[in-house]
DNA sequence: TTTATTTCGGATATTTTTATCCTATTTATT
DNA sequence: AATAAATAGGATAAAAATATCCGAAATAAA
């Protein structure tokens, strides 16, 4: 579904989120820890979110990387997954034709179609903020 | 979504349902035209379609790749999506998560749950046969 | 039995994805 | 100004996916 650096940008930036509701930066070894992903790898995703204004960056002693709390509502799943993976997961052909619509339909394209809809609609819908309260009360787990 | 390879074995076992139900026997060099593909990639992966009882192959002179006539209505989508990528596009965890489940859920379970369940209900339920019919009346295209 | 045709399967190559390492740059503190 | 602590980013490595090549084996027809 998603690629392994999505799925490791997701986590990455719940567990930015949560410690940015407390005020507290964090790096990538803590994070690759708390998701349980390799640390260099992550750092270079980081460096990715950062590019795409998802996550912010402080150089230099006592930084680290943090997310704007007042931005967690309004950032979507979808802009994380964009920014790693681009917009294929939804938009693109299901076998891979290069050009594939109603007009032009693949052998899956109306099969595939509300599937990818709801996908879409659920990743427009999702906010990191939710994502993150849940981890925070114990809901859901960023690991194992 | 799916790997390349799953997108071609999908491809390539539609144009032979298509060519089956003349009777005729297609080789890789046809089916990859047809179906746009690297034609000795595609050979690879109706080796393992034959392999998982899916496609007939017969050797020699007069050969080539079929698939039994009565038995395109009971191929569904999952049968060769899971000889080619297995089931852990609608089974795994889309976070990745070892573990993940209602008790032990990642991040996205629940938001995921009703489209992985409508992903696996669509490939369990759509046959082999609807697919090749589709094609054949000009409905939908495997190619461009 | 020979020949032509065709799939099978092992070896190899290429590309993409995933992952690591090291140095440069930035910045707060002393 | 010096130092220590961080991220940035380029170079490289390893693994996986995609793709190609070629000889072996099987089979129908001549």
């Amino acid at each position: 579904m998603f690629s392994k650096a999505c799925e490791y940008g997701i986590k990455a930036s719940i567990f930015i989120a949560i410690n940015s509701f407390e005020g507290k930066r964090v790096s990538p070894k803590e994070i690759a820890k708390e998701i349980d992903s390799p640390q260099a790898f992550t750092a270079k995703i980081l460096q990715a979110l950062v590019k795409h204004n998802i996550v912010n960056s402080v150089k230099g002693a006592y930084g680290g990387f943090e997310i704007d709390k007042d931005k967690t509502a309004a950032i979507k799943l979808h802009h994380i997954v964009n920014a790693i993976d681009g917009d294929s997961i939804y938009n693109g052909c299901g076998l891979g034709l290069h050009e594939c619509n109603e007009a032009h339909p693949c052998p899956v394209h109306d099969k595939f179609k509300s599937i990818r809809d709801e996908l879409k609609f659920m990743l427009e819908n999702t906010s990191l903020q939710e994502l993150a309260l849940n981890i925070k009360s114990g809901i859901s787990f960023l690991k194992v």
